[in-house]
DNA sequence: CAGAAAGTTTAGCTAGTGCTAAACTTTTGC
DNA sequence: GCAAAAGTTTAGCACTAGCTAAACTTTCTG
């Protein structure tokens, strides 16, 4: 009885912290995503976030508004969007994970765009054990 | 004008597989669990599932019935859950990619219990061309 | 075999993520 | 400087995926 229990609840862990990794991960994406179009222009406006994540004005307009209530941009109306401090750390985090998953992946012998489409998924979904494992095996490559 | 389109495309391609991934998902991870506790017990019932899933009995339930009128179980009222052809389909491509994914990590020097948890949501966004390559390093180690 | 325990179903709620269409504002180009 | 184009917001819809609580059915146990 009590290893049922027990194997069950490992079993969980997966699942659950699989969830979890799925309702960071739109913030994770969008603030990377808006990090990338401030450095190429400046500023982060809805259509082009809308264009390069392939979801309609709509969505992103709501899904600001939400992520600003949070504290991760900021916005005026009819105006481009920005990252406060927290949306930053997002991004910086982002793009380092997305970075090294992907080199990973290309150290594997992945062609470059399949490494890519498979990097946006992975990267939120990999530990910090498993990332530094990434790491040491593209130094040692 | 063309080049900007035309990598907005590219970019947005990433997005757009890893939200199909997604939705995917949900059901690739109940037909494996429900393999699973039929190998282990003969028959999935509804709070086992819950309980491996970390998830309520209610929330079993109704995706139970969603996945019923998509095909992929089969259930009498108060009995246990079955796999229908397409729901084995799911269940066995979902263990291949599973035990590889997992494997992989073991591999590259990832302690299991964090290879467990990684592997169950990595899974899921790993290409053909991806999965085929970690199959190739483990041939190889 | 009756009552308790275990398991299942249903109802009703919340929140997230997507969409289209329409209204509104800002920018651009003549 | 005005009209058209581009961009943004809002409203309203749909679906997924979770929850608790209550009603119901099946199974177990004394
Ligand atoms: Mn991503
Ligand atoms: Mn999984
Ligand atoms: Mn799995
Ligand atoms: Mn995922």
């Amino acid at each position: 009885m009590k290893r049922k229990i027990a194997s069950s609840k490992l079993r969980s862990a997966a699942f659950t912290r699989t969830r979890a990794d799925h309702s960071a991960e739109l913030a994770h994406d969008y603030c990377e995503l808006i990090a990338e179009l401030i450095d190429e222009k400046g500023e982060a406006r809805g259509t082009d976030i809308a264009l390069r994540l392939g979801v309609s004005n709509a969505t992103v307009a709501k899904t600001m508004k939400r992520f600003s209530d949070q504290g991760l941009v900021e916005q005026e109306p009819y105006r481009a969007i920005f990252l406060t401090a927290d949306g930053w750390k997002l991004a910086e985090d982002g793009r380092r994970k997305h970075a090294i998953v992907e080199q990973f992946l290309l150290a594997l012998g992945i062609s470059s765009k399949v490494a890519q489409v498979d990097a946006e998924g992975i990267e939120h979904h990999v530990s910090d054990e498993t990332l530094k494992a990434m790491a040491r095996f593209l130094a040692r490559n």
